[in-house]
Order: structure tokens, then sequence, then C-alpha cells
RNA sequence: GGCGAGGUAGCAGAAAGGCUAUGCAAGUGAUUGCAAAUCACUCUUAUGUCGGUUCGAAUCCGAUCCUCGCCUCCA
């Protein structure tokens, strides 16, 4: 049984969904103006493991993965004004970064990816039908914004109230707006601005109401799953909450779930603090299963806390795993239900706590390694299992040679003069010169080349730790 | 100031009252020409501090110290 922590109701529940044969998730994704950093890539990944657990348990025909992607905003004007390029280009740019990353990352896409500037004709509408319910209201200055105050139940999600909003003000407060907390729908274009036609003129849509426009326009009014980071809690998911309630009358998102941070010492990661990574100064160095491997070692909603040393253990845990899988076929797995699914199932059921499946790709490595000299029938079986289970939270897709001598796009003239030395090592050892062996090994060790004798035969494999 | 999350062995990180978490690092033994890899074992009387409840507490209760996040764009 699925039990999910719901931060509307700040507890574990048992995930009911709406329709058993349609299940709906909407996560927050990326504003396209920048490279993704490592706290994109926690989100990728930590939705991606629950879309893969959602679709083995319901059927991947049964689930719906909705992503979002903000092409238009503040930050992608600016950025785009300084590059004195389209901002159209500027986006399209850093989306085809952004699957690049997904992609590296073993992420699946998700069903539907929309994006802000082809919602604007539902954007719209949601905005006219707030201003016709009492909702919203147009400013003189050509804004549209949202009565805080006119939706009761604002602050449920954060556990704020109105009055604590007020108290803790601290926003020099907008001339254009009738209340210091209400928040803009449409914002009036400036000259020069990118816009599009409104009953208010042209202008751009806030924030906020895109992401209820596209979820509900994607899933529906009322859906099972709405994710996204911890700080997205208030007042992004706050808002959303507020103007899809509003305008269709129902309830929105039935559970909400909020992804934590990666931190550098102790400190959120972010832009203001210069204290980033992106993910492409990660998989420069590492390959991009480490970093994925890393994400999964901590529970979804707990802080991470990121570092080079981290990431070193990552890759040694990876290579540990991938060294269990090397030499051994894989074979289909008739049961899905050993003692091993049913603790990877256990610790998924229990809100997808991936750290706690880990220990069981790494008994059935041991499981592998200590039958694979002897009893290569269990060998294979294990080590199928490995394969499945690790697959399941998308880990071990990658071949093990692959991993290990570093994969990506290494050079043929490399890996020849590396398997040429290999040989002269093999003559050398025939003849028992170990000074000559050694010093080839030495010679290889020096580029990070470990070899690897196996006994009985005078086969050696080369192993480079990535 | 308001609201929230946490402090577990060298590092990371699970465990929701009793039963070896696990990985990385370090060490010992087996193995090896020597290594590496692997297996077995050790570090592991680890649970911020002080009290309480209990036959028994990382886990429940109280107090206290500390860290972090949100309240403003942010995954």
């Amino acid at each position: 049984m699925l039990q999910i922590y719901n931060n509307l109701t700040r507890q574990k529940e048992e995930f009911k969904p709406l329709d058993n044969n349609n299940i709906r998730m909407y996560v927050c994704g990326m504003t396209v103006y920048d490279m993704c950093h490592i706290g994109h890539a926690r989100v990728l990944v930590v939705f991606d493991v629950i879309y893969r657990y959602l679709c083995e348990v319901y059927g991947k025909e049964h689930v719906t993965y909705v992503r979002n992607i903000t092409d238009i905003d503040d930050k992608i004007i600016e950025r785009a004004n300084e590059n004195a390029e389209d901002f159209n280009q500027l986006t399209g740019r850093f989306i085809d970064e952004m699957h690049q990353d997904s992609e590296a990352l073993s992420v699946i896409p998700p069903n539907q990816e929309p994006r802000a500037t082809l919602y604007m004709k539902q954007i719209i509408a949601m905005v006219q039908t707030l201003v016709d319910k009492g909702f919203a209201y147009a400013a003189d200055n050509g804004d549209v914004y949202y009565a805080v105050s006119k939706f009761k139940s604002y602050g449920q999600l954060s556990g704020k109230n109105i009055e604590d909003l007020r108290a803790g003000e601290r926003v020099a407060v907008d001339d254009a707006k009738k209340d210091p907390l209400d928040f803009v729908l449409w914002k009036a274009a400036k000259p020069g601005e990118p816009s599009w036609d409104s009953p208010w003129g042209k202008g751009r849509p806030g924030w906020h109401i895109e992401c209820s426009a596209m979820s509900t326009d994607c899933l529906g009014h009322n859906f099972d799953i709405h994710g996204g980071g911890m700080d997205l809690q208030f007042p992004h998911h706050e808002n959303e909450i507020a103007q899809s309630e509003a305008a269709t009358g129902e309830k929105f998102a039935n559970v909400w779930m909020h992804n934590g941070f990666v931190r550098i010492d102790d400190e959120k990661m972010s832009k203001s603090l210069g204290n980033f990574f992106t993910i492409r100064d990660v998989t420069e160095k590492y390959n991009p299963e480490v970093l994925r491997y890393f994400i999964l070692t901590s529970h979804y909603r707990s802080p991470l806390n990121y570092s080079d040393k981290q990431l070193d253990s990552a890759k040694a845990a990876l290579t540990t795993l991938y060294t269990a899988l090397r030499g051994v076929e894989i074979s289909a797995v008739e049961s899905t239900d050993t003692e091993y699914h049913q603790r990877v199932r256990s610790a998924m059921n229990d809100d997808f706590n991936t750290p706690e499946v880990l220990p069981v790709l790494f008994d059935l490595a041991k499981e592998v390694n200590r039958h694979k000299e002897k009893e290569s029938d269990k060998a294979v079986y294990f080590a199928s299992l490995l394969r499945q289970l690790a697959g399941s939270i998308g880990l071990l897709n990658q071949e093990p040679e692959a991993f290990l001598h570093g994969g990506q796009g290494e050079q043929d003239s490399a890996a020849d003069e590396i398997n040429a030395l290999i040989e002269q090592r093999n003559l050398a050892r025939v003849n028992k010169d170990w000074a000559e062996s050694d010093r080839i090994r030495d010679v290889l060790k020096e580029q990070g080349i470990v070899l690897e004798d196996k006994d009985g035969s005078l086969y050696v494999q080369a192993s480079r730790v990535v």
C-alpha cells in the first residue's frame, strides 16, 4: 500500500487515486534562461523515480505525468536583452540543454511538457474567469491582480494565515495593488517587451497563473499529485491553489509533494549566494549516473548536502555494483515477488524511500559475487534481479564495461593502446618477469587504469574508475 | 518576529519502542607472484544535551542548546 507524505495535511497518507486508470501528476519544472543546476537535477530525478514507481504500480498507460516549462518571465526577458537575442531563441536553446541533461540522468520524458507561451489562450481565459467571479481586478496601469482576501482558505498549504502574512509584510507596497498581499495575474507590457493581446491590453502572464492554467488544462480541474521544490510551497503553490480553486470551484490537487534542497556547506544552493554547480559542471567530471545515484542516497524530502567527497563516494558505490555485474549474463526474471522485490516495494511504498532500496542492491551484488566463480546459474539469477530492481529506480542501465571504462566516447586508439600494454604484460607474466609486469601495471595506473587479474587464466581486464 | 524541517558512528544516510541498516573511508584475515577485485570479519556499547515514561527509547513526553529553510524571484 503506497503511502505518500502530503504537504497539505502534513502527514503520510495512503495514496488513493481519483481514477485507478488515470493517475495524474503535475510538477513545476524549470524557468529556462540558464543551464540547469544540481537543484534542478534533484527535481528531475526525484519525480522521475516517483513517476516510474506509479507506472509500475498502476501500469504505464494509466499514468500521466506533466512537467511544465516556464518560458516567459522577467529573468528571461532580462537575459535575452543582455544577449541581444530573441527571447524565444534563448528559451529554445536552454530547453534543448535541459533535455540533454535529463537524458544524461536517465530521466524519462514526461507525457507532456506544456510551455507557458503556448498556453496564452487558457491563461487569459482563467484570468478572465477570476475577474468575472470577483477574485481578481484590473488596476489602472493595465496589471490584473488576484485579491487574496477574497479566497477564504488562503494559506492552507503553507500553514500561514493572512494576519501573519500582513504582520510580516516587508515588501514595498505597490500602488496599483489594493492590498499588499495581492499578486499579479497579468502584467502590462513595457515598451519593447514580448507581449500578448488580452482584454486588459498587451501584456504577459504572472508566473503563478501559468501553472494553474496549464495543469488544469492538461489534467483536469482536480488531479492526484502536484509536486515541485520546497521553496515553491509559498507563495507559488499557495497561489496556484487560490487561483485554480477560485476559478473552477473544485478542489485542485489532492496530494502536494515537495522535494528538499540541495545544499553546499549547509546553505541552500542558489544563484544569489554563488554556490551552485550546473549539471554540466558535474557530468564533465563524473558519469551522470553518479549524480543520479547521489541524489537517491537521501530521502527526497531531506536536505542533500553536495560535495565532491560525496560524489566520489557515490562513484565508488556504483563501481561496486557494476563490478558485480561485469561478465555475468542477464536473463529474464520470471518472478516479480522475490524477497528482494518485496523489500524494494515496501521501501518505495513508504513515501518513496530510495535510501532503503539501495541496500537491497548491495545484497544482490554480494550474492552475484559469491556465486560468480562456481555457480554461474545463481550468479545470472541474482545479476538479473539486480539489473531489474536497480532499473526500477533508473540505475544500472549502462553496460558494466562502459561505466567502468569511463564510457563517454573514449577513442578507440586509447583503448587499443591500453590493450596492447595489457598484452605485453600478459606475456611478461607468463615468463614470470614480475618486474616488467609491475612496470606496465604502474604505467597504466598512472593513466587511471587499474588492472584486475582473474585467476586460472591470464585474462586481464582494465577498469578505469570513472 | 511568524511558520516549518532537522541534529544518528570518520563521512553520507536509513530505521517510528526491543531484533546486524547500508554505502564510502580505515584496518585484519582468506585469496594473489605482488597487487587489484572478491569473500569473511573489525571499527560499530552512533543516536546534540539534561530529565521523565517504560521491563526496554534514535524512536514517546518535557526542558534546553544548535543548524537549516520559507515568509521576496528561486527546484
